[in-house]
DNA sequence: GAAATGGTTAAGAAATCGTAAAGATCGATT
DNA sequence: AATCGATCTTTACGATTTCTTAACCATTTC
């Protein structure tokens, strides 16, 4: 279950929320001022925060910067937010104004839950008889180790963050750019050839299906 | 590829504007005054507005309440904006002043973008018995799954994205030119066909109708 | 009933895929 | 500076899939 920390001093918009994500699902852990928010994140560990930035002691804009790691949704009157980018730019994930929409509210502490679960996990991707180091650049198949270049790891890894999508070679493209600024689609192919050539020798199993015209994707 | 309409009478500001977001890889609409806005606003349909609050005819404040449904993005100058809370009460989605930093811009734009679509559609699709997922490229129709290509995908996500609507066969060529840029109304009929009958024989009904001389739906 | 539009089919054209081999590039090492 | 090795890109070609063309018939509109 996720536990949202709630750092409001209105009572009763705390309350409002607190039986808005109780009902929801969610575990809820509640601080009145910024001294005590610290304080609670000391000895509790939650996946999001919902911040009022008009705070009794230090304010929201203050304690935003202490907050790095988990996600913070900025909740506050329209009027507080001169500059919603500086916000954004010091840490928050997101912001919504009051009076905010429930569902609206729910919805946008989904994504930062999804994006937050997505992102954070640990450097080991799997699937099938695949495991993938990321922290290492090392691939391992039922115990034995495969050795991937460096554009081979990144088609790869890739494709194992995203395991059911199909990924656009276009996608693809950009996101291997970093690493190999002038690869085109041809060339992409060939890697791609290789990476099969590859899993294909160590696990008898072609992992990479083609999506005619349009990708790639693990397969199965 | 998202698009973004510019409403400033200012030609050099506009013409910046212009020139900037093309860079960045946006798609951009002018438009020069109020009422011009409004007209091309019937006619194409923008993710996003950056709206200049001085202009002729209409002015931006007059406009702003009818941009519901599009976040609007005011870029002014300071003296103009002596009520940033109206601003945003009336449904701006943010402002920015001028003279103004780029990268400023950009990011608020993009953070606009981020949270219109993060809002918006899910991957997932549902008409009847068929299920389309737009992540995995795949069509499920009661359990199993019907192998489209590129184009018969693309016609049928874009009937089940509207599925009350009548489309144009001239629209449904723009869209699907992306992928295909030479398809004819000729060619375009032998798609239609061949999509019908994969649906047939998967469920046994017809799930496109065809309005004569205007283009096609989706049946019931 | 004529003209325009819609539906189906088959065949040829075009695009994409997979692979192999050769050339290009880069960094490390001597 | 020259060489070597690893990696990446290019090129070419056959196999496969998809797309378009074109012809013909059915249906609708005027």
């Amino acid at each position: 279950m996720k536990s949202i920390m709630i750092i409001d001093d209105d009572i009763n918009i705390g309350n409002m929320l607190e039986e808005l994500l109780t009902k929801e699902g969610y575990h809820t852990i509640r601080a009145y001022s910024g001294t005590e928010a610290l304080l609670c994140l000391s000895l509790s560990n939650p996946d999001l925060i919902l911040l009022d930035l008009m705070l009794p002691g230090l304010n929201g804009e203050e304690i935003l910067p202490k907050l790095k790691g988990i996600p913070v949704i900025v909740v506050s009157a329209k009027a507080d937010i001169d500059d919603k980018v500086h916000l954004l730019l010091d840490g928050a994930a997101d912001y919504i104004t009051k009076p905010f929409n429930t569902k609206e509210l729910l919805a946008r502490i989904a994504v930062q839950l999804r994006n937050a679960s997505s992102l954070a996990s640990s450097p080991i991707l799997r699937f099938g008889n695949l495991t993938l180091n990321t922290d290492t650049h090392s691939l391992l198949v039922e115990r034995q180790t495969v050795k991937l270049t460096r554009t081979e790891f990144a088609i790869l890894k890739l494709l194992m963050q995203n395991p059911t999508q199909v990924i656009a070679k276009s996608v693809m493209l950009n996101r291997i750019s970093e690493d190999t600024p002038d690869c085109t689609e041809n060339s992409l192919k060939v890697h791609i050839s290789h990476l099969r050539k590859k899993l294909q020798d160590a696990d008898g199993k072609d992992y990479i299906a083609s999506v005619w015209g349009i990708g790639f994707k693990l397969n199965e």
